[in-house]
DNA sequence: TTCCATGCAAAGGGTTTGCACTCTC
DNA sequence: GAGAGTGCAAACCCTTTGCATGGAA
């Protein structure tokens, strides 16, 4: 657990301003890397400050996704789920139960420089590689 | 517009039971490559076939989805959308303006082997180029 | 005739919104 | 003190479900 010193630094470096809320959700996520969906970050954060609201984790989980200090992960089509590494990797989503996990950046790397529309730039490139069980 | 007869020949070769509703759908999305929402497919269909219902409409995308007729991307957050085309290839998604549009395979390239968790397989590779329009 | 598919409407669940209150600076 | 942030509950919207009717084989 990093000390709400740090955090507080962190945030402000990120150009996050400081409230308490933020800190105590930052504390809490970014601590460790993590993939978590809305719901289970509330549980988690609430152990350590109960009266965080839904609206604030929303509120607070797009600004930190805005700042870089998350990433939001469009592979589970029920609920967007937010990493806590924002360092460069991939993912692998499991269709039968909905596991979710790191593949290294350097197992599956891209190439090429797609052609995009006029006026727009990259923001991040999402690989997600849908996984299933083995059929018997 | 691909015939009835070609179309039902074509769901058969699938593997889908056919019903009138299955031909109608199949008719209007298949014959040519689209990007589309559940509700834009059913104004789509329903030009044709003003009584197909919504639940008919997930139930069948999911079958066709199933027999590869059709893609499913999970590239918006907000909803689930069908492309039509199932042939290798990407797709960039403007986070700004939520426009979906095809980067050809060729134009961005994925190499490797990715450690995936034991008893899984891979079922399909989606690469997402998320992309913003410029800023000022 | 049997079973699966369909239509309708209601329920479900994740996310957003409105508004009054509170805190940061 | 002004403006942004927060909490709560209701609203929203996409998707799923239950059930009665209809169609395929």
């Amino acid at each position: 657990m990093i000390s709400r010193d740090v955090i507080t630094d962190r945030l402000r470096r990120a150009g996050v301003p400081v409230t308490l809320q933020r800190v105590e959700i930052a504390q809490a996520l970014l601590s460790h890397p993590m993939h978590l969906s809305v719901e289970q970050a509330l549980t988690v954060v609430r152990r350590q400050a109960p009266e965080i609201s839904r609206a604030t984790m929303y509120n607070t989980l797009k600004l930190f996704r805005d700042k870089n200090l998350v990433r939001e992960l469009i592979a589970d089509p029920d609920r967007v789920i937010y990493d806590s590494n924002t360092t460069p990797h991939h993912h692998y989503y499991n269709v039968d139960t909905g596991e979710l996990g790191d593949i290294t950046e350097g197992d599956l790397r891209i190439s090429g420089a797609p052609v995009l529309p006029a006026g727009a730039e990259i923001q991040e490139i999402d690989v997600i590689v849908r996984i299933r069980n083995r059929r018997a």
